[in-house]
DNA sequence: CTGTTAGCGCTTTCAG
DNA sequence: CTGAAAGCGCTAACAG
């Protein structure tokens, strides 16, 4: 059962390859009913499935665009992913999807892959959008997401970082801590974690360190010892503690447990990031919640414009950011 | 700048495409180092990327292979998709991603698409592998994912259901419980609800359907009542339950915690599915955790097995199911 | 060691 | 309304 083709359809038909095609592009004006509807029945007969290879190498116009993520296993990135493949499907597009693992080495190498792959264009989730690799790609076809370069050369897609913090700090504030800090994975420049720790201090007014508590992803040692100390000397001061997204906040609850300090009674606390577990601690976690799947749609929506533009000759314009709101979610957690 | 092909590098460096295409493919011992150089110069310098479609479409050899999943956004899915990606991305195989959020329609359509997309093969993680779309899929270039047809056509790679929730819940047992209830989602005849109620009466030896506890996704009213009945009934027994996922038990410990009943006192729990929040729960949960990065690895396995097996023309074996074991916490949940 | 040439399956003028 | 034929970028004999 060899695969059949265009040619097999024409000469069953009785017509030539050019009017099978025309059939398959829907230019039933170039046919007479009579053929059009042999057509249609012979290609029902012998299931013929049109080659999307053959079409593009034709056409040179490609129908799918490649994705990069930092790590597919972190629960933002597959929401993201569901609202660009939504998005995608909708407008006629498949994904080609890439997973870095966290590891640069990987991610290079799937984002090279992915330019060789004759893709419309690509949207990437960088793991550092200072490295090398985002200097030689072109504002022309790609599209960033979530962690954003210093400089903008491409067209990226955010969260209102710093303003959410700012806020959701000005409240716990509000609520009558003395002092607050704020837990995060290293911030190593990572604009996300930046942007929020800026939003911390701004609402703060805190000018150094000494409110930013460093965990690793591996390790809760160093922390832990700091937590304590904190804990140990806090006399009738309220503290509160929030997280940089919600990894980081399981750490720092397990640590805090582990010690047998409650909260609300012992400190406050809040994160970034809303995941539906939150809701059943006891009390529920107060949070900031962002609309992942929008970021996804968005950046389909971002790309797939661009590109069109320039089938139509429009100059493309100059990158810039694009920010997503995020929505506040007050629990009893503070 | 248009784009440069294999007759522009060819006719820079002074020789045929034929060459150049056999240096593409490795073939140095069909060129005198001295060629082999200049070739490797003005790539560079061209920065050449050989068009993938152009390869495809003349060898026939697709390097790229084909996923439908049940819904992206949750952390089981995203999991095998780490593990797809990466033993594709071992063996040179690219993905290309499909989501059917949970709607048989765009399952469908999705599993279409991907049909004509000169794929190498497809994975499949089924939302209903029963339907119509399995019976004209071919074990050949298919293998689905979690959940088994009652008839087994296309390879298919599950965990333990059966097993490891039967063990589960006779540890429970022993553990004093008179009473066990199995919370779900409708079972709907899907494979994997069935198993793992089929392992919790295998244990209880219960005959009926007594202790079957049914949640909507969207609503939990009538559970609700259900527990109720349950709780205020119980007198000096001790009962117990064990959800059928995650979610599931999001569900139910928010409609107990309403009550005002904890756990293990009033209670104990299990669930099957492991997620990072289960353990800083107090009490810990107790679960049965799945290895899911390894089920997409072995769906991946499976399937270029197979593949290269047609190539070496050996028959296709029959299909059958592949388990992966899962793994027993025990935590303080009951 | 290197070049010629005929495809792969489809699109697209250009004639008729 | 329909067909012939060139071409998309690459591969794979086959010659030389």
């Amino acid at each position: 059962m060899a695969k059949i083709t265009i040619n097999d359809v024409a000469q069953l038909v009785g017509v030539s390859t050019a009017t099978i095609s025309n059939y398959l592009n829907g230019n039933f004006s170039k046919m007479s009913e009579k053929t059009r509807i042999r057509i249609t029945e012979i290609i029902k007969n012998t299931n013929y499935q049109p080659s999307n290879v053959a079409h593009q190498l034709a056409t040179n116009e490609a129908r799918t665009i490649g994705v990069s993520v930092v790590d597919i296993t972190n629960p933002f990135t597959s929401t993201v992913l569901s609202g660009i493949y939504e998005a995608c499907g909708q407008a006629g597009y498949s994904v080609i999807f890439t997973n870095a693992s966290n590891n640069d080495a990987v991610e290079l190498d799937n984002i090279n892959k992915l330019r060789q792959q004759d893709t419309a264009g690509l949207i990437i989730n960088p793991i550092n959008p200072e490295s090398p690799i985002y200097k030689v790609l072109s504002n022309e076809n790609v599209v960033l997401l979530d962690r954003q370069a210093k400089e903008t050369r491409i067209d990226t897609i955010v969260t209102d970082n710093f303003s959410s913090v700012k806020s959701f700090i000005q409240d716990m504030k509000k609520n009558g801590y003395d002092e607050l800090y704020f837990v995060s994975w290293p911030i190593q420049k990572i604009s996300t974690r930046l942007l929020r720790y800026n939003g911390f201090n701004s609402a703060m007014h805190y000018t150094d360190d000494h409110h930013l508590l460093i965990v690793n992803e591996s390790s809760s040692s160093a922390l832990k010892e700091e937590l304590y100390t904190i804990m140990q000397n806090r006399k009738t001061k309220r503290i509160g503690f929030f997280s940089m997204n919600a990894k980081v906040l399981i750490q720092l609850l397990t640590i805090l447990q582990q010690m047998d300090y409650n909260y609300p009674e012992d400190f406050g606390v809040g994160t970034y990031e809303d995941l539906e577990w939150m809701q059943i601690f006891r009390p529920g976690i107060s949070c900031i919640s962002q609309n992942s799947k929008k970021l996804g749609e968005l950046a389909v929506k971002t790309l797939l414009d661009k590109l069109q533009q320039q089938r139509n000759n429009s100059p493309v314009p100059k990158a810039r950011i694009i920010e997503v709101p995020t929505s506040f979610i007050k629990r009893a957690s503070y």
